[in-house]
Formats: C-alpha cells, structure tokens, sequence
DNA sequence: CGCATCCCCTGCCTGC
DNA sequence: TGCAGGCAGGGGATGC
C-alpha cells in the first residue's frame, strides 16, 4: 500500500488532470469500499468544481467550491488512472471509456475536461467520505492524525518530544500515525536502518529526558525526511498493484536497503551483518541486527 | 492508557 | 497443474 511518497505521487499525477476540472458525473460501481460510501456521495459531487488536491498524511484531500472536502485513502491496494476520452467507448453525452473498465474498478469521476478518474481497488482497504472544509480538522479521521514528516513542524525537537517516555518499541511508535503522519511499514525500516536504530529498541530509550535531541534522535529524523523525499523523487515504491496515475512504476524499490531483504548482506559500508525479518505487532520488520542497535 | 491481536478482502507466491 | 497456506504497502475494533 501507498506509504506517503507513493500518496504524493498519485497526488502529483492526478493534479493537472483534476485541479479547476468541473465534476460532471460520479459512478460507484458498489456500494461500499472498506466502509459504505456516505450518504449523498455522488449527488454531493456531481456538478462541483475541484478547487486544489492537497495530502494530509496517507489521504488525498479534494478541495471543492462549495467548502466539501473529498477525502480518498487508497488502503493498501487502491490507484487511479486518468482514462482520457476516446469517442469510441463514450456513453451517450458523458465520458465512461466503459469498454475499458477492468475488474475492480469501483469509482469513476467523469470530469469536464473530457477524461475520466478511475479508482481500481482489488482489496477494497481503501475508502472515500465527505467533509467540510471549516471543519476538517475536527473530522474523524483528521483528528488524530500527527505531524507532517515533510513539513516545518517536524524535526528532532518535535521527533524527541513524540519519544520521550513512550514504552513501546520504535518500529511501532514510528508506525502510529498520531504521531508522525504517512510512515508504513517499508519507509519505517527504511528510516531506522538509515539512523542506525532497531526497531525493536525502546522508543523512550533514544529520547532521554533531557530537554535537547541527541544524537539518535537527530539522526531519526532526518533519516525519515531523507527517505521520504528520495522516495517521491524516485516516484514512490511499485510492488505488487502500486502504480503511478500514469501507469508507470515507481522504482524507490530498487533502493530499499532493508525492506524484503531478508537474508541478503547488508550493504552499510563496513558492515558484514545479513538483514533479518522480525515479526512486530503483526507485520515484518527488516533490519540489521549488527549496525542497528 | 497503551499495546498486541485480529480482522476487513483479494491476489500472488511458495511448497507439496 | 492444482490446491492449501502464508503473506502483502493500512488502519479500526477489541481486549488485556
């Protein structure tokens, strides 16, 4: 599942296809995803002009003219593509290439521009509710959400006080997400190899109670802003179902130095470690039981 | 409160 | 080639 760099990347890639487009149509080829579609779904959106199309965290963010917000997760297995009108598989006046819909196509936003926005969800872990933009922030599910690894917000000073005095290990702590916004299960591993840091160590323990970060901290840090920019630079990580909204691959995951590694060398200079799969809370863990300590 | 576990669902890979 | 089992990028509900 898209982890915030391959988020940002759709975001990108559906912008210029989305931004100032008038909705003419929405079709939901089911009535639920992970959750039921709220009420009103698609007669909310029909006619509605798309503002901006920001990301907080993992969710994309839907701006429209008449303050609703369309909020969209894509879970673990959700994309879009931008399907560009073709005569031939018009529908009467609208634009569902119908003749190109694919299996588990659940959602077609018909735009003013002449393309359709198809939302593909194979494991239907993904869902799509509306809110008001006054009141976003208060909205279930951008409640809790923590800060913004990319934003100004975030840095060893904020990094420390989210670790101090939490018992649980890092790898854990790092994936809740009412702490820091957008980290999954790869750009974690990713970022803990990269300071140095196991995933399995206590996450207190690297933020002692002083009142500056030390040196683990910074390192975390920077590390996390690191990987997350290098992997939208690269166009996030393709595996499995993730693709771009244009259908090309990202390719973060030939960089992955720990992620799905098990058994392989470690490929810090100098060390002569073989990365190891941990289970934690349910899911794999992949780090270097030598370097990362 | 904070944490681990289970579960939602489908597809793909492995091993028998 | 078929089939069972395990596993997958998320996150919400539950129970300790």
């Amino acid at each position: 599942m898209p982890e915030l760099p391959e988020v940002e990347t759709v975001r990108r890639g559906l912008a210029p296809a989305m931004e100032g487009m008038q909705i003419i149509r929405v079709t939901c080829q089911r009535p639920n995803l992970r959750f039921a579609f709220p009420d009103g779904f698609v007669d909310r959106l029909a006619g509605r002009t798309i503002l901006s199309l920001g990301r907080r965290a993992k969710y994309l963010l839907a701006d429209l003219d008449d303050e609703t917000v369309l909020i969209m997760h894509l879970g673990m297995s959700g994309s879009f593509r931008i399907a560009t009108d073709e005569a031939d598989n018009r529908i009467g006046e609208f634009y569902i290439p119908r003749g190109k819909l694919a299996a588990h196509d659940h959602v077609i936003f018909e735009l003013s521009s002449g393309t359709a926005i198809i939302y593909n969800d194979p494991r239907r872990f993904g869902f799509m509710d509306l809110a008001t933009r006054s009141t976003l922030e208060e909205h279930p599910l951008m409640r809790a959400i923590g800060v913004e690894p990319l934003g100004n917000a975030f840095g060893p000073d904020l990094l420390r006080r989210l670790l101090t005095g939490r018992k649980s290990p890092l790898k854990a702590a790092l994936l809740d997400q009412r702490l820091v916004a957008g980290l999954g299960n790869i750009y974690v591993c990713e970022a803990l190899w990269r300071s140095r840091l196991s995933p399995l160590r206590i996450a207190g323990t690297i933020a002692p109670d002083s009142k500056r970060p030390g040196k683990q901290v910074k390192a975390l840090a920077s590390s996390i802003r690191e990987v997350l920019e290098e992997a939208i630079e690269a166009g996030g990580s393709s595996l499995r179902d993730y693709v771009q909204t244009s259908g090309e691959l990202g390719y973060f995951q030939h960089r992955f130095c720990v992620y799905d590694c098990e058994g392989k060398p470690c490929v810090r200079d100098g060390c002569n470690g073989i990365i190891s799969r941990v289970t934690q809370s349910g899911r794999s863990t992949f780090y270097c039981e030598v370097c990362q300590v």
